[in-house]
DNA sequence: CAGTTATATGCCTGTCAAGGAATGCAACCC
DNA sequence: GGGTTGCATTCCTTGACAGGCATATAACTG
């Protein structure tokens, strides 16, 4: 359910400018603003967006508020996209194989799995 | 570019099902119409976001069109993620610091990096 | 060739999200 | 306290997309 807010969330490219952005160090909205080129209350709305998406997380300084990355909701992102790696972690020829038999699926007997990093 | 496209098909849930459903193995449309219970013609379009997005590939098999995974855009995304990997992996106190302190940037003494495998 | 199966495309409608402009609100500064 | 700074919220318009139905297309069958 949440994971729905969070693919929308992450679809804007604005947005995921914006989680960049968040990557290197928290901001206050004012440097976001500048940063993405967005006026200050689109800025504010995708930041709103963010916010209940739990991507982001907010402190405030004086007038200023200071937007900070969660890392929670990547991870999950994370975690959904872990069922995918056998697909490029296997050679791609099993792929082929699958495409070309349909019917073979016990083939688990896969190369390596050597972890990609 | 391409890169907003596949953001945007994933944004879908019927389309990240449909995905799901090709992880298992490739499958023609009338399985796919079937499992995730939208129409003929509905399906058919989420296959053709699917497609332009790079995520799919068909194959023709006599009138039918056999659908499976494309690992590429796939690891793309996995690519994408990769920078925040070190978001969960170090300790989140490490995120608790910066949010308070902003200026030390110079944490890369991180704890174990541990693979989350 | 006529009919059927399997899929794609077009058209239409309702919904929803993005972005701008104006305004509201809270915390600071003199 | 009055003005200012920093951000959020509201209203509005426009454009994109989902989903249904009808229809086109292509390949198989007899």
């Amino acid at each position: 359910m949440s994971d729905a807010a969070l693919w929308s969330a992450l679809a804007d490219p604005h947005r995921r400018a914006i989680v960049a952005l968040l990557l290197e160090r928290p901001r206050p909205v004012g440097e976001i603003v500048e940063a993405c080129g967005l006026s200050q209350p689109g800025t504010s709305k995708h930041l709103k967006v963010l916010r209940e998406a739990g991507l982001v997380r907010v402190r405030q300084d004086a007038q200023r508020r200071v937007y900070a990355l969660d890392p929670a909701p990547i991870a999950a992102l994370d975690a959904w996209l872990a069922p995918y790696r056998r697909l490029w972690n296997s050679s791609l020829d099993a792929l082929g194989r699958r495409l070309d038999e349909t019917s073979d699926d016990s083939d688990d007997r896969r190369e390596s799995l050597t972890p990609k990093d």
